[in-house]
DNA sequence: CAGGAGTCTTGACCCATGTCAATGGCAGCT
DNA sequence: AGCTGCCATTGACATGGGTCAAGACTCCTG
């Protein structure tokens, strides 16, 4: 009836309905009654394509609404003013951005698409008004918060003590772990960034990102061509990340 | 007056009053009604000491609460079994903790006291329950995760990008603005961590940030005689902070 | 199909920070 | 007050990763 109703006055509406979304137990809460899915319906108020290169938001930019990404990637980056810049996360689909917004009211980073993408638009007002009602999706926003907290805790520990290796080992081992729970191989990926975003991200330069590859290639744990990473070793790249202590 | 009324009802209760607490516009949502600010009351379950040393909570641990800060210091951090140890952000009073918990139910880093110290314990379902009813309360908790991933973002950003000198300006300047916050000096201020801990932090071995102490000091940017800090050019620190392109 | 921009790889060199080691100073305990 | 142990400082040296530069590969466009 939500459907129809939506249906009538916009025809978009049948695809922007979470309940049907083969992405929903990535983005939204599992084991959610008919009744509240159906209520879950209205948060995406509708959705949007960002063309690659394009941003979704920009840092400074009016907080309004998280974004559930539907296909795609994104990458999320700080610029400053005296010209750093840090790449803070790549995201794909069923992974929520904006997060960094709700604080002030406005974002404060850039989010830009790495490949033509489309987002599920959710007013943040929204969210909030119904996380009153459901507590599942209450629940799950704020898992979903502390997800990212927790994940960026992972970000400082390799930022501030591992080598470039155990870095580029660890960020392989993510994303291939991250890909294979969307159903793809466990060994092959194809990287939507470039040596420099990857150097961003893990606080190296691309010139090391590149180098760390190649002698990754050369011990027979990964293949590299371009963009495309095939992963021979995942033991070996595991045994990288773990490593540490076992060197002394 | 206050102590008098608690101490006749319940010897803790007026300790444990939101509504009366100075660091309340810190740690809760302003502006709230008389009624609203009662049952924000009911929030904090009880308090709890921490001796110097001694941790509100460890990784693994399973997760109930959060905490408030009364009073001390703490740090967080993430140890992993292959020695590794990361802090991931140093609290003082006002600033919640225990977020990292929610996600999977279990604390995923360590909270050390690096002072006697006292929490407000907020079991995290009654903060659920009363912020499905108070507005406030709701956003407030949003807000509170969200100024958490900004802040990890900073930090990100620092352990990315920036070199020895301008990671540790950027930590001086960033203590003593909570501090004055909190009617401190805006340029004494007592570290209460040590040269590694302040390290693991940042990023950098205990020798380099106590190499960079010396180097502050010799350029009369500071004063250090043990953990006790004056900041004597809080331009030329900031500065520093701002640094980067301009030597290129 | 050629040209060009963007990206990636590789080499040579250098510097910031890590490592190792010795010494000094402060705080807490008995 | 005097130990004792932790913490901090400083020096000498080593090295991982940054910097600079040249060249190759890929993709896009005209």
């Amino acid at each position: 009836m939500d459907l129809q109703e939506s249906h009538r006055m916009n025809p978009q509406a049948i695809k922007v309905a979470c309940s049907n979304c083969n992405l929903r137990e990535l983005c939204m809460p599992v084991g959610l009654s008919e009744n509240d899915l159906t209520r879950i319906d209205e948060l995406v108020a509708t959705r949007r394509k960002v063309k690659r290169g394009a941003t979704l938001f920009t840092n400074g930019e009016k907080f309004s609404s998280l974004y559930a990404i539907r296909t795609g990637f994104f990458k999320t980056c700080l610029a400053t003013e005296d010209g750093r810049d840090q790449v803070t996360g790549f995201q794909m689909a069923g992974e929520i951005i904006g997060l960094d917004g709700i604080v002030n009211d406005h974002h404060t980073c850039d989010a830009v698409a790495l490949e033509d993408a489309e987002v599920c638009v959710m007013p943040f007002e929204r969210i909030e008004e119904l996380s009153r009602q459901v507590t599942a999706l209450q629940t799950h926003v704020h898992k979903i918060m502390s997800r990212e907290i927790v994940r960026e805790h992972g970000v400082m520990l390799l930022l501030g003590s591992m080598r470039a290796e155990e870095r580029l080992a660890a960020f392989l081992l993510n994303l291939v772990q991250r890909l294979h729970a969307r159903g793809f191989s466990q060994s092959e990926l194809v990287l939507r960034m470039t040596r420099e975003e990857i150097g961003s991200y893990l606080g190296l330069k691309l010139e090391t990102v590149s180098r760390t590859f190649s002698r990754f290639a050369e011990e027979g744990m990964i293949e590299v061509k371009q963009r495309h990473v095939r992963i021979l070793d995942t033991e070996a790249l595991q045994r990288l990340v773990n490593h540490q202590t076992t060197c002394h």
